[in-house]
DNA sequence: CTGAAAGCGCTTACAG
DNA sequence: CTGAAAGCGCTTACAG
C-alpha cells in the first residue's frame, strides 16, 4: 500500500506538502512541488486511505441508505427504483454509499455510528420509530414517504391525498358508480392519505364508500380476491395503494376470469415501469422518482453542509396517467373504452 | 462520541481490557471486569469506531457490490434482484456493504482501495476489463455472468448454453418450424452462450437459423420490431436473451397488433417476477437468484477467510418454465394451446 | 511556501 | 489476567 509518507520520501518533502497537493490546496505549495508530487502520485497509483482520513478529520464522506425490511427488499420495484435513483446522485458528490436493510431500530444507530456516517436517507415506512432514530443520531436524516407527529423531521413525500382525489375524480368522470379501495397497511400514513383523498372525494360526490369495499391486505391476497369476486355490483372501480398491488391483483383476478377493464376497473399508484408493460396497461397516479431522489439527496447534502439548516417537508406533485385499466361507463352497451 | 478510553476510565481499567471485552476475548479478562465493563458499555451506548478499527487492524469488514453502469441500474429487475439477494447475506456475516455503480474501470480500483475493502462482487458484464481489475486489486473478486479468457477468475454463472438448448427443444417439441433470436449485446459471453445453445440445437434438428432471423438490439427496439413484423413466415418462435427484452418486445409488438402466442411465440431468460405477471405469462428459462447470490457471497467469504483458496467457476443449472407465451403448432386449426 | 508535533480511536505485540 | 508502548495513515493547528 502506498502512503503519503512514501510519496513524501520520493519527492523529498514532508507529508504535509503531499497532503496539501492530494487535497487540492494548491495555493500553499510551490508550482514545482505540485508538479513533482502529482507525477509521483500518478506513477505510484496512490489512493488516499479514507479510513485514516475519516479518523483524523471526523468526516467520513459516507452516506447511508436504509431500506426497511430484511429480505430481498429490491424485489419491490418501488424500493429498487428509489435506491437506483439515489446511488448516482450520491456518487456524483464524491460520497460513498453504504446500503443497509433493516427492520429493527437498534441496528440503525449502531450502523450509522460505527462508520461516522455523515447522513442517511430512509426508504420505506419508519413512521413509528422516527422519533427514536432522530433522538439517537445527531446527523442529517432524510425520510421519504414518512408521516410522523414529530416536528423537525425532514421528509420527502408526494401529495398522497391529491392522488386519491385524482383517482376518484377520474372514475367519476368515467361514469363509475361502484367503488372499492385496496391497500397494504392502512395504518401507514402514506396509504391513509391516499385512501382519505379517495374516500372524501367520493363522499362529496354522493358515493360514500361502504365498509365492505375497503380492503386491507393482510398476509395473502386470497381474501381480497374472494371479496372482490363476491361484490354484488356489476362493475366495481378499484383504487389500490400501489402499482405492485394492482398488478398482482389483476393477475389473480384473471385466474378467476375477471378481466380489466371489462369486468372491473383499477387504478394504481406510483407509475412504476411495470405499469406500462402489463396487460391492460395500468392507469395510475404517477410520481416522479428522479425528482423524489433528487429532492432527498439535495436535502441531505444541504444539511450535511450546514447542520443548522432547518428541517423541511417536501411534498411533490402527482398526476394521473390514463392508460387501459379503467373503462368508460357512460354509454351502456358500448363496452370498455378509455377516456382521458 | 464515547470511546474505549471513556469506558476504561469509568471502569478503572486500561483500554486494552475494554478492547478485549468489546471483541469478545473473554478468556483473558476476569469475570468481574467483564461484567463491569459490559454494563458501562450498555449504559453509554458505546459503539466501536470501525474507522479506527480498520486503520489499525487492516481489516475493514467492508464488502463492495459493483454494478455496471451509471444511470439507475436497479430499474433493471435483474440487477435489482441480484443486489437485493446479496445485501442480507453480507449483513448476516457482520460485514458492511458499499454499493457502487460504475462504467469505467479506473473508478473501481480507487473505490476499493480507499476503504480497504476486503472483497467485491460484480454484477453485470465486465468481460473486457476483468483482467485489469484483477491485476490492480489483490483482494477477493467475485464476478457474475462473466466470460473471460483469464484463468484464475472466480465467477458464478448459469448454464447459458443449456438454456438455449432447452428453449430450442421446447419449441421443436411444440411443432415450431420458424425461429428467430433476439439479444442485447451479442458480444457478451452470456448472450453468446444462450444464442449458441439455441442455434446449434436447431441446426442439429435440421432448422439452421437464417442470418435475417438473428437480431441484435442496438439503440432502440424499433428496428427489431419492424424486422419481426416483416418476417414472411406465418408464425415465428422467438428466443430472447432476457425476460426484460421479451416483455418489452411483446409490448411493442402488441402496438402493431401482434399478440403472443397467437401471432408468434416467445421465450425469455431469467424468470424474473415480471415474467409471471405479464399477459400472456412468459415462458422462460429460469435461474435461481437466491442460489446465485448465495454462491457468490459464499465464495467471497471463503476467499476473504482464506486468500489462498483456489479460484472457482460455478455454473448453476437452469430449467424451462412453461407458461403461456408459446403456442402448440401440432394440430392445425386448434389454435394456441400450451404444452408442457 | 514548508514542516514538526500531536492526535483521531483503535489493535498488535509484547512484557509482566 | 492486565497494561504501557507503538503504530495504523491521515489531518489539524501551529510555528516559521
Amino acid at each position: 500500500m502506498v502512503t503519503l509518507k512514501d510519496i513524501a520520501r520520493e519527492a523529498g518533502v514532508s507529508v504535509m506538502t503531499v497532503s496539501r497537493v492530494v487535497n487540492g490546496n494548491f495555493s500553499k505549495v510551490s508550482v514545482e512541488n505540485i508538479k513533482k508530487i502529482q507525477a509521483i502520485i500518478e506513477k505510484k497509483h496512490y489512493v488516499p486511505n479514507s479510513t485514516a482520513r475519516s479518523l483524523s478529520s471526523k468526516s467520513s464522506r459516507i452516506v447511508s441508505l436504509i431500506v426497511r425490511g430484511r429480505g430481498n427488499e429490491l424485489t419491490n420495484p418501488y424500493n429498487a427504483t428509489m435506491v437506483g435513483e439515489i446511488v448516482p446522485l450520491i456518487q456524483k458528490q464524491g460520497y460513498y454509499l453504504m446500503l443497509h436493510f433493516t427492520d429493527q431500530y437498534g441496528d440503525i444507530t449502531q450502523r450509522l455510528r460505527a462508520w461516522n456516517v455523515e447522513g442517511a436517507i430512509f426508504v420505506g415506512t419508519f413512521d413509528g420509530e422516527i422519533q427514536k432514530i432522530i433522538r439517537d443520531n445527531q446527523i442529517p436524516l432524510i425520510f421519504t414517504d414518512s408521516y410522523s407527529r414529530v416536528r423537525q423531521i425532514t421528509n420527502v413525500g408526494v401529495d398522497d391525498y391529491k392522488g386519491g382525489e385524482l383517482a376518484a375524480h377520474y372514475l367519476l368522470k368515467n361514469g363509475h358508480k361502484n367503488f372499492a379501495f385496496v391497500g397494504w397497511a392502512l395504518a401507514s400514513g402514506v396509504v391513509r392519505g391516499r385512501f382519505k383523498g379517495f374516500r372524501e372525494t367520493l363522499e362529496k360526490a354522493g358515493y360514500p364508500l361502504d365498509r365492505s369495499h375497503i380492503l386491507e391486505v393482510k398476509d395473502s391476497l386470497s381474501d381480497i380476491v374472494s371479496a372482490i369476486c363476491g361484490f354484488e355490483e356489476d362493475h366495481v372501480a378499484i383504487f389500490t395503494s400501489a402499482d405492485l398491488l394492482a398488478v398482482t391483483l389483476m393477475d389473480r383476478l384473471r385466474e378467476r376470469n375477471r378481466i380489466a377493464p371489462r369486468d372491473y376497473s383499477i387504478i394504481g399508484f406510483d407509475d412504476l415501469s411495470i405499469a406500462g408493460c402489463v396487460t391492460p396497461r395500468l392507469t395510475t397516479i404517477s410520481q416522479s422518482f428522479p425528482k423524489k431522489a433528487k429532492a432527498a439527496t439535495d436535502l441531505l447534502f444541504r444539511h450535511i453542509q450546514d447542520p443548522t439548516a432547518p428541517s423541511e417537508n417536501v411534498t411533490l406533485d402527482v398526476h394521473l396517467v390514463s392508460r387501459e385499466s379503467v373503462s368508460c361507463r357512460h354509454r351502456d352497451g358500448h363496452g370498455p373504452m378509455p377516456v382521458s
